[in-house]
DNA sequence: AATGAATGAGTATTCATTCAT
DNA sequence: CATGAATGAATACTCATTCAT
């Protein structure tokens, strides 16, 4: 059993090992860019063998989205567990969104390769599903706490929480594209943290509960 | 004379034919699963001739998202120049993008592409630079509207103009991007039109100036 | 009539003007490299002009060496024709023929070409023939002066004179690609005059008659 | 152990099947007009093994004369260690270096073409490399020849061994291009073997100390 | 005579993927 | 489980050459 056991966790860290080399290829490449041949090199592995773990170079590159994704939910999970009040909340959550995004690009760019269905094709069906619904549950557990927020008048209340998270959603994915593109300053934005405080304050704005 | 006239003309024509036809191509299969036989055979012309108009895919496909880019900024003018009141330009100039960019979503992908810098090595410096330039105006077109706003005491002055239109930029392309990708009804969106307005009233809630 | 001469003589300048132009580009990118666009941008003239005047690309590069071929002829019965002596004359053709060919090397690159039978087959039959027919009547032009030298007791008799101006030739070639590489430094040479004087005297030496 | 053997002679074989096949296509077509099609088919490989074993048609070409140039070598040194008399010794050096060039044209035709640079440029730096040193050695192992000539009070001592060398080399090979033309006829040459004799009776002639 | 415009035909190279071992 | 070796399929771009004017 011992054995089973160093053998599965010798796979699985087989797996991350490949995300890996993956995740720095792609980074640097882009997805069409990127050849096999380089990941393979990258872990020190043969072409077949990441075969062995993935299906397809779409399924690698969509599981790395997938990977970000678990650890985007558990950040956020942390956040909501806290007993921080409500707008900090808020906050900390587009906080630690924005933070892993810049901290891990790949998932923006995957994840809108992913959305812009210009790979859905050749995904794998299960990871494809997978995804989804990873990112769908995210919305949810947003979506709770936009409820709690209306619930105690803090937000507004004739919007669909769904609509509010996704307005938030949008808006960020189209801040940190943006940021990410390294061309902000050519529009006129000089302190990026500034620029993404702002729009936080001019979102809150928007969705704050007049006369509250 | 007559006739030179007539062959600038057929040539200019025929210009546009192929970014009509590249158009249609690119936005079925995206960038790089189009290819350059299928747009030839699209115009009903060969391969050669479309490099005699454009010196490669890369900056063809680039070429229609400039060419979007002059029409949006028409739109633009036309809404600014109307005597409708500020609110009412600023819807405008919203809906007016909205409805191109819906209507072209090739625009959307093309400038997103290019912004994410992953085809920007490739395409001619010239093009490259013309299509900056022209995104960079747009964004000052409209920081003059925001500018007016500031003055007629309508919206916040606590935040640089700029810092406005690119809020409001790309919190647009994101909306767009969801829109666009078919899949909101995946994330509880049944009617995208009440979605969008939403949003804009969200936006123009954090906008404007608190007690006005 | 003097109008139609007038067309007669730019007719053939222009002829000249594109074997000019043609000359430097096939010298600076050889013949599968270099391009028809680029000959005709270099005189100014449109492609098709130049069908005008040549069948094909290969009757253009062979019609230089062509060109060569006449002015190494006229160099030649000019030298046969001076009162100088026998051994004299035979320097002088051979300096000649390799000043000829070092001021335009596209000469020996051609020739080399056709005889290799490289272009043979795209070369007009005319124009094939005609160069033909020229490079054996500069061998027969030679080919006296040796009987002319055997006769006198000069040079060997035991060998056909054609033999004689063949071997000569083929030496004078090899040097020739040997020293237009410009890597003769690589082999020791270092003064390449020098060089073509000795290989000059051992050929001399070799060819005279032994006793005389 | 056996098993590695084996495949690594499997290896070095199909490396020389590909060789052989790239050999007659490119003999039969030249540089240009043979494809890598042509040779894959020949060899009955896919295109992409083909690029498993050589980086460009280029290495590919260049590489056909490298292996020649190694088996000129063999028989250079087995004559040259032979105990024959020198006048013997540089009479079979000769003979050897047509024999081969005869029954291996592609090796007069792609030394020439490396030699005239036209292809220099893309071919991998140390294959280049690789056939210039051999060359260059070559040039060495007859010089050695040479000297010893010219101790032996045989050759003549007013010239630069190199230089008898580089006489005999290019002599040689501009013969060989007349006669691989086919064309010696042409030009009165009935009995090339000959031809060639005679060739070699004026080189040594003119290469013999006098009064020797 | 001259040309602007158009094209047919061609080709090296790449890369994800798969066997046989 | 791992891989060396092999390949099918694909694609942007070039260029000599030719019409219609």
């Amino acid at each position: 059993m011992g054995i089973a056991e160093r053998k599965e966790r010798e796979k699985l860290q087989r797996r991350r090992d490949i995300l890996e080399a993956a995740r720095s290829v792609f980074s640097e490449k882009g997805f069409q860019t990127a050849t096999m041949d380089e990941i393979a090199e990258r872990v020190e592995l043969s072409k077949p063998t990441i075969y062995l773990y993935f299906d397809s170079k779409e399924d690698l590159y969509t599981s790395i989205a997938l990977e970000d994704s678990y650890k985007v939910m558990e950040r956020l999970k942390e956040t909501v567990a806290s007993d921080a009040g409500l707008v900090e909340k808020w906050q900390s959550v587009w906080l630690a969104f924005i933070e892993h995004c810049i901290e891990n690009p790949e998932y923006v760019y995957i994840s809108q390769h992913i959305l812009a269905q210009e790979s859905r094709q050749r995904v794998s069906d299960h990871i494809l599903e997978e995804f989804d619904n990873h990112t769908r549950e995210l919305v949810e557990q947003v979506s709770q706490l936009v409820e709690e927020s209306i619930e105690k008048g803090l937000a507004r209340d004739d919007l669909p929480p769904r609509t509010i998270v996704l307005i938030t959603w949008r808006l960020t994915i189209g801040l940190l594209e943006l940021h990410l593109s390294g061309r902000e300053t050519e529009f006129g934005v000089d302190d990026y943290h500034k620029f993404f405080e702002n729009s936080f304050d001019v979102l809150i704005n928007g969705l704050l509960q007049r006369g509250s």
